[in-house]
DNA sequence: TTCATAGTTCGATGCTAGCCGAAGCATTCC
DNA sequence: GGAATGCTTCGGCTAGCATCGAACTATGAA
């Protein structure tokens, strides 16, 4: 069972460690989760064997990195879970602020940012909440379509939902998936507001100067 | 730790069984999970600490159930992972034949009759199916109204979808959930195809002669 | 070659947590 | 009231697994 793998302590810990996209060594895990390297060879393996990492050898040194973004996925919502039972682990999210900040889920935007974008949409009335369920209105659709020319029949697709609530990692709140999360992701890149990091296997999304502007002017800036 | 609540063999069998959104009792939930009511009770007050479920007090019953849509989610995602290590569950599923065959999932359909059911829904393209999402076709509501005299009226439900994959605990497959899948149910009963096991707190459904073989008509018999 | 570092395998140990029997509340039925 | 059912608490037993020391393999450097 793959949640018997996570729910030791210190996989968990390696895994975490993990979540920030780069790959690290064994001994790097080792330490990372407090164990001696024999211990730590003993988890990956483990792990490995679990489908949930997958590692690549280079020289002397075996570097492990998450198996697929699935399991990325996985893990963020798991952690979501803990946080809101208050069975927080005492470190808490990504160390790297910029991972706190804006990243990818999937396609999508997540992160302080991510969660910034929806509670602003909800309060333009954007769209509509009601527990799990998004909706876009008529309102949303024309804000859509006025700033950042995205229209509904864009966003219709036969198997995926239009807009969906997804648990944020670190800020313990839903953030915006679905298509439209998706094509919202989509535009700010092609308008040069955002873009992935460059490095190999990272989720951080980078914010220009210019892009935070705008983003900020449609969906609020610090306060809210 | 959330995952490691999950972990364990019994308490994922106890999450499982819920997995179909019904309420079940501690003593229900100790049978599926194969262990005596003491064990169970300690399981399920972890559970109740970790937020993964809600009891839910009714005379000298305790009604348990998936605290949260988010939960299902998780849990759901989980599954996928572990049968895509092929890392599938050993001990599985219902002792009692009856129970594995047909039985009552909230209110529709469940075990092999509903697992066979929704597969010959999709092969006579009566049902489009992609992933989770499943749509009634033009096809289907013409087999409906003509053999069932189920009208897509009789269907249209504010907060519910008409089809839903379930995923079907004793099969490891999914069956129809929705107002569909409670309407077939309902017809079912109405006709004296089937009914419900007068046992109390019995899930087991149990068709008469005559109702398997219209059933068979309809749906395929073993083959597909 | 010899040495150093990275990582694994093996064996022994110790702690955790699941498990059940027995007993104790609580609720409902007769 | 008494009996039966549903569920929980307590105590002790046991199995499984995480952990580490020591020894072993493999790559790279001097």
């Amino acid at each position: 069972m793959v949640a018997a793998l996570v729910g030791d302590p210190a996989r968990a810990n390696m895994l975490t460690a993990l979540l920030s996209g780069r790959a690290l060594t064994a001994t790097e895990l080792a330490q990372e989760a407090g164990v001696t390297p024999q211990t730590a060879s003993s988890h990956l393996a483990k792990l490995e064997g679990g489908g949930l990492v997958e590692p690549e050898k280079q020289g002397r040194h075996r570097y492990y990195r998450l198996a697929d973004p699935d399991v990325a996925d996985v893990l963020e919502k798991l952690a979501g879970l803990a946080a809101r039972a208050g069975h927080m682990r005492v470190r808490t999210g990504p160390k790297e602020p910029e991972l706190r900040r804006a990243r990818i889920c999937y396609d999508h935007l997540a992160g302080d940012l991510g969660v910034r974008m929806l509670d602003s949409m909800v309060s333009q009335k954007l769209v509509r909440r009601r527990k799990q369920e998004i909706l876009l209105t008529t309102d949303g659709e024309h804000f859509l379509a006025k700033h950042l020319r995205i229209s509904p029949e864009m966003l219709a697709h036969p198997r995926r939902p239009v807009c969906k609530a997804c648990l944020d990692w670190s800020a313990r709140r839903h953030h915006l998936a679905g298509t439209l999360g998706a094509a919202l992701m989509k535009r700010f890149t092609e308008l040069k507001w955002a873009a992935r990091d460059p490095a190999p296997g990272s989720r951080v999304v980078n914010f220009s100067r210019a892009g935070e502007k705008h983003f900020a002017a449609l969906f609020g800036s610090e306060g809210d």
